[in-house]
DNA sequence: TATTGTTATACTCTATAACTATA
DNA sequence: TATAGTTATAGAGTATAACAATA
């Protein structure tokens, strides 16, 4: 029996900044997901090494706050990390209920792997770029963020991983 | 006990296109979803009802392999657009395994509210550019589409949803 | 009484595989 | 034997609420 030709029904022609915007969003998280899962991360545990090592002594509960994370998740991938030796908890003087988390050594030069791996992903995302397309890009991506009030350095959609 | 004021520990200054194109991604495909939603429709059921307004006559395997969804999925968004008379359901007179899939003039016309709800979200998406920066965010998104080899209209997040 | 961190549990969701009918 | 569609089910993942320690 002859099969109907596979014909693309349509081209990127006629999709707005909207589509373009999630499918490009999601395909750049799904890739930064498989980088950073070489070196047995998840995406929100690089969010909260980052923070924690911007923040030292941030409280779990604050960590929850800032990633849109549950507090019992984060419970697990404290466990985790502090398991790995990645960052520590030490209970607080002043407020005996909460933990201050710090990144060890080890979690910082962790973080060091985690920038390049970074740096390594934007380059491949924006690869077709040149210099000067690429900064304007940058500059009208920041325009949108800003517009909707998007957090710096938080990914919106870490509540679902 | 005085609380360390919170101050934000960065701007987008820092953050390259790839995470910004993560965050924007995430937050258009959030609201589309909650748009959709006051339709009573999921984002892949969109697709589903684009897609088959387009080939009229498709089979749900091929639904499920253009969007990257589970045949078992498949069905079960099928029934419930067929309650909805959304869509019908025709046995293929060639091979009598299948279903050919068609719009009804419901589902015609409840597309036309889709595009509808799909133009006023991209523009509240790139609510802060004029025309010309709109249409420059889109030369360069599309660049960057192709380059990755996305498919035009299928978000590729669909698997999950 | 409220809050931090923790644990347990009910719930949902997903993927897989088994099943039928056709080919 | 293979494929389209369907159904059932086991496993994973999520959110909620209950709990102990401290404020």
């Amino acid at each position: 029996m002859s099969k109907p030709v596979d014909t693309p029904v349509e081209s990127h022609q006629q999709f707005g900044a909207a589509f373009l915007l999630t499918q490009l969003g999601t395909h750049a998280a799904t890739r930064f997901g498989e980088r950073v899962g070489e070196l047995a991360l998840t995406p929100p545990q690089v969010g909260m090494l980052r923070l924690i090592g911007q923040r030292p002594g941030m409280s779990q509960q604050a960590l929850a706050d800032h990633l849109g994370l549950l507090p019992s998740k984060v419970v697990s991938f404290v466990d985790e990390l502090e398991g790995r030796e990645l960052l520590a908890r030490s209970r607080s003087a002043r407020d005996r209920r909460v933990y201050e988390l710090t990144l060890t050594d080890h979690g910082r030069a962790l973080m060091g792997s985690i920038r390049e791996v970074a740096a390594a992903h934007d380059a491949a995302i924006t690869e077709p770029l040149d210099d000067a397309e690429r900064a304007h890009l940058v500059k009208l991506l920041r325009r949108l963020a800003e517009h909707h009030g998007l957090t710096p350095g938080v990914h919106p959609g870490y509540r679902k991983m």
